[in-house]
DNA sequence: CTGTTCTCCTGTGGGC
DNA sequence: TGCCCACAGGAGAACA
């Protein structure tokens, strides 16, 4: 019986937010040169480098790209690599247009003709990182499985890396060695459309099941991008924050409700210690 | 190498 | 209305 209502909107940015983010800030910003640079809560996953300022002055950003959850402005010295954790967001305002810095705007990027790009996050998980080598090379880089929408991941590619894991397949997914920016949320989604219990061990799917994962995968993945498409506000003066998709979900947070599909109760569970919730009529 | 646990942080919501 | 606390999560670090 149920008893509550909940209206499942979840803001974390998982790599459709990320790409859109990308995307919405790249034509702001690309061209331009970095001239102010303001830390004001060095405290991220990592401290942000204290001569950022100084490193980044002067210099023009060639290109906006993304590589898993990691955003990556280039100039022609290195990356300002962005992580956005799960709470962040990045936000554009147009020169001569800058509201003063919010609770937990940690990061101000001014370029050279006043357009400003700020960081925000609450959780501070995410990121703010300068690298001046190649990026194959980076610690946080070098070891990252295929994309997620890229030919490269397959199902030939997900049955060979499988091969020899024992590990449930939820977790398998959610690894950034095996493929990058599943996040939990689309790992359950991605499980339950291609009808896979969550902790099934990662090598005993059979071939079809490895077929409709990566299939799943992809949908879902892309399905979000599409919805983030319309939904998303802009980045520029805008109301509110950041605009991160308001989507529906079949089991993410839905434990004790009914499976959309079958009408049986969806249940949770945790495995790594993160939540997992499945369709045990739908699911095998 | 594999598998498991810990950690960072704050907003939210339930219980009382 | 307020206090306390469990919970949420990306992903590297640490440890077994």
């Amino acid at each position: 019986m149920l008893h509550t209502f909940s209206f499942h909107i979840h803001t974390m940015p998982e790599l459709p937010e990320v790409e859109t983010t990308r995307a919405g800030i790249a034509p702001h910003i690309s061209g331009k040169a970095f001239a102010q640079v303001h830390i004001r809560q060095p405290k991220l996953r990592w401290p942000v480098n204290p001569d950022l300022a100084a490193v980044l002055s002067g210099q023009t950003v060639a290109a906006v790209s993304r590589r898993a959850k990691y955003l990556l402005i280039h100039t022609g010295a290195g990356y300002l690599i962005i992580h956005l954790g799960m709470s962040g967001s990045l936000r554009i305002y147009e020169p001569g247009q800058h509201p003063p810095p919010q609770k937990h705007d940690h990061a101000d990027f001014e370029f050279a003709d006043g357009t400003l790009l700020r960081f925000h996050d609450p959780r501070r998980f995410g990121a703010i990182l300068w690298f001046a080598g190649a990026l194959e090379h980076h610690p946080l880089l070098q070891h990252l499985g295929p994309e997620p929408l890229s030919a490269g991941f397959d199902t030939v590619y997900l049955q060979h890396t499988l091969a020899k894991q024992k590990r449930a397949i939820k977790l398998a997914l959610m690894d950034n060695a095996v493929v990058v920016g599943v996040g939990n949320i689309y790992a359950n989604e991605a499980l339950f459309q291609a009808a896979i219990t969550p902790t099934r061990a990662a090598n005993s799917l059979q071939a079809h099941e490895y077929t409709a994962l990566v299939a799943a995968v992809k949908d879902v993945l892309q399905r979000a991008l599409a919805a983030g498409g319309s939904t998303l506000r802009d980045f520029v003066n805008s109301e509110g924050r950041s605009g991160y998709f308001q989507q529906h979900y079949a089991v993410y947070g839905r434990q004790n409700e009914n499976c959309p599909r079958c009408g049986g109760l969806i249940y949770k569970i945790t495995q790594g210690q993160r939540s997992s919730f499945y369709c045990p009529q739908c699911q095998h």
